[in-house]
Formats: structure tokens, sequence, C-alpha cells
DNA sequence: TGACCCCCTAGCCAAATGGCTAGGGGTAGG
DNA sequence: CCTACCCCTAGCCATTTGGCTAGGGGGTCA
């Protein structure tokens, strides 16, 4: 592989003093996005023990991940896509990212593995998709070189997935709307349809109306299975 | 149980320093358990700025943490209750623990809070209970020590969590029979009773009665509901 | 042995749901 | 202007559900 040269960097002792250009090769300039304390420091702590790897910037949120990726350009922007209440906010900044800096790699490292968001993500160009609970330590620095290198990298758990979504979803996946989105958090709440005709100030008929979209548009047909789905893809 | 020799196997390996009152030079010690490399080198390395903590053990399973704090009776286990398929094994523990080594004090750090999971903790012994996502870093140091000291910390969203749920569960917590959770995740994958007592090899007025049971154990009426509830709870 | 819990089954009935067809009205963009 | 998309409504019908009562069999533990 290429880590002959990444290994003398390596035998330097303190990068920090002088990170002009005195080392031969470019370090690898990270940007980490999540909003978790533990996360970023043990980000950090992690790769910083790969030799030529170093975090330039950590956001909490998406606009600051935007800034960070404005500000710093980094090779690779490792993001958790979990970053607020709207998950598909997430879904945008890949978008955002890929189409404006193309040479910025992105690399997501996601708590919990939803279908949707996986396929969705890769369609927008991210490179790499690791779950945080299965990654080993060692695999991050690996998985940071090789999407930084262009390869795909996907996780534990993540390339079946891809599979199944791609194959199930034969147009595009399509996501919800905001009243579907609403109907559905009525149904977890157990509420029937007459009491969220109620609530939302609309027609029983309407309810059901959204109800037959969201079971079409996430493959359900159960209203416990599309409160399921909703819930495992982070909707909830 | 064999308790008792696992006391004095703890007395005897206990006292490397006097830790009757908290001298400047008397380490806390304290486990990790966590099944996240991330979040254990990030710990590690959060708490461990904090002059006079000691992280002496990491553990990624409910075994290897109970063994740690076999080995070390430390001062503070910290832990993800969520370490494999089954959560309500992470109560188990603490049960174990508070039991056995009523010095070691427990403090959870959760990755989602769920109102069961809490007040359920709380009531085996449970001293601290922080979520991963809200907790800042000086936040930490601050909970070990407090927890250290016997007193109670309560993260942000916890407090109201348990409020409402020692209201509600006024016996306490039941908690879902195998047979129950089978059938649960049946009807979150979108099955009738019909198919689910097929695949189950039981007849449909039976899978009715354990979705009964389940209702009132969730205190929850719809089946949407018990899906969701079983899944915030992190049951499916 | 009795108390207790889990698992299993039956039948009844009102209510809710799933699936369908068949519309109208609004707004945004090519 | 046409198209697309979202939101709203109506009715019909078979099926499923929620909620209830009323049982039997087996295991564990005091």
């Amino acid at each position: 592989m290429d880590t002959d040269v990444r290994n003398e960097v390596k035998a330097d002792h303190r990068p920090d003093v002088s990170l002009g250009r005195r080392s031969p090769l470019a370090k690898t300039r990270i940007v980490v996005a999540d909003r978790n304390v533990i996360t970023r420091v043990g980000l950090r702590s992690i790769l910083e023990r790969n030799a030529g790897m170093a975090v330039v910037a950590e956001a909490t949120s998406y606009e600051a991940a935007l800034d960070a990726v404005d500000e710093h350009g980094p090779d690779v922007l490792i993001i958790d896509l979990d970053l607020g209440d709207d998950t598909t906010r997430g879904l945008k900044l890949c978008e955002e990212v890929t189409d404006r800096y193309p040479a910025t790699k992105i690399l997501v490292l996601a708590q919990k593995l939803s279908e949707m968001i996986v396929v969705e993500a890769l369609r927008r160009g991210v490179t790499g998709y690791l779950s945080k609970d299965d990654v080993k330590a060692d695999e991050l620095g690996k998985g940071v070189r090789a999407v930084q290198d262009g390869e795909t990298v996907l996780g534990k758990g993540v390339g079946s997935m891809v599979a199944r979504g791609l194959g199930s979803t034969r147009g595009a996946a399509e996501h919800l709307t905001d009243r579907e989105l609403e109907v559905i958090r009525a149904v977890a709440a157990g509420l029937s349809n007459k009491q969220i005709a109620h609530q939302a100030f609309i027609s029983e008929s309407t309810v059901k109306f959204h109800l037959q979209n969201a079971s079409r548009k996430l493959n359900a047909h159960r209203r416990a299975e599309i409160v399921h789905r909703a819930s495992a893809a982070g909707l909830l």
C-alpha cells in the first residue's frame, strides 16, 4: 500500500510545531461534524494517532459544518448526518458539499443505520459510510485514507442495505411530506384516524389519504409498519 | 450466589491508596463500559484531563463490565446500558453491581433516553443518568465527582422522564415477556394477527392475548403505539 | 400444596383500518 | 398554459383491530 511514506512521517516526533510545508507529504485535513462531544474528542484522539492526519475543525450543527468546510476546505469531512431534528438536512448538506467542493470527500459515521439515509447519502456523493458501534479503531484511519483516495467504504451491515435499498426503491426513495409526517407521528402516539383528523383540523378521509401515500412511499401496508419504518429512519 | 469469594478478592485488590476521604492524591478509579470505541477513547481523553481521574478498565459487553468491576473495584462505573441485543441485561447488571459493590457508583451514559430504562435503572440504584448527545465536556467530570459523593445526577431531559415515569407506572414498569416481544416485532413488520399466528405456530387468539398484555404493560392501546414505545425503548 | 406467572385458546361485538375509485383547489416552474 | 405536486374530501367494502369474558396446562418457588 501507500503506508511507507506515511510511516516516515510518523517517525517524526511532534508535527504540531511545523505544520507549514516542512513534511514532504501534506497532512490529511479533516473536519469532524458530530453533536456529541465525546465522539468528537474520541475521533480526534484516534485519528491523530495516525501520522499525517489532523482534525482542523469541529462542528455541531449543519450550518457550522458547512462553514467549516467553507473555511478549511478539508480533504475529508467526517459527519454524523443526524445533527438535528431534521435528518434530511444532513442529506442536503452532503449534496451541497459534493457540489461545491468535489475535492472534499465525505465519510458518514452513523449512530444507527437507516436504509433510506444510507441509500440517499450515497446517491448524493458520500464516499464512505460506517456505523459508529461496529467500527474498529484501526478501521477509522483506513477508512479515511480510502475515501481520500476516492474509494467507496461501506461498513459492516451497510453493504446489504444498499443492495436492498437500490432493489426495492425503483424510482427514487420518495420522502414524506410534512403533513404525512405529522400524521405518522400522531399514529405513533396511538391516535385513531378520527382523533388525528380532529387534531389537525382535517377530515378523516384526508388522514387516510395521507397514510395511504405514506404507506406507498415507505413500502408498508399497516400503520404499525409505517411507524416502525419511520422510527427506524429516525423520522420520529 | 458466590459473592463471598469475590468480596475477598476485592478487598485484596483495592488498597493501593487509602480512599476513606478523598485526598488530593487518591485517584478516582473509573471503569468505562461502552460498545463504541470512539466513545471509549473520547471518554478516557476527557476524563483524564481532570487531574485525579483514571480510567482503569474498558469493557464492551455486560460480562466484561462485570468482570472489570470484579477485578478493579472502581469508584465509578460509567456505562451505556445498551451493550447488546437485550437491553434488560443492562438493568440486571446494575442490580448486581449495586448489590455486590455498594461502594461503586454507577453513572449511565445513554445514547437515547428511554423512559422505561431510566426509571428502571434508577430503581436499581443507578446514581447518575446523562445523555451522550446533550452532555457537555465539563459536565462529565462534574458528574463523576458528584456521583462519587453519592449525589444523584440527572442530565437534561432525564428529570422530566423520571417524573412522568414514576407517575404513570404505579406498580412497577413490568417488562415484556419473550413471547410478547416476538409478537411485537412481527407487528412492527406489518404482519396481521393471522400471519403472526401462523408464523409463531400459535392461534390468532393467542396473538391477541399477548398484544393485550403488551398494551397494558406499555400503556398503549393501539398496535402502532406499541411499536412506537417498544422502538423508543430500544426493544426492536 | 397453593400462589403465581407464563403460555395457550375460544367467542363475541363495536370500532377502526386497508384498499379502492373519483373527484376539487392551491402553488410553483418550465 | 400545461404539468407536477401537495393538500383536501367522499363513499364503499372486506378485513382487522381493540376490548372483553372465560377458561386449561405447565413451571417455579415458598
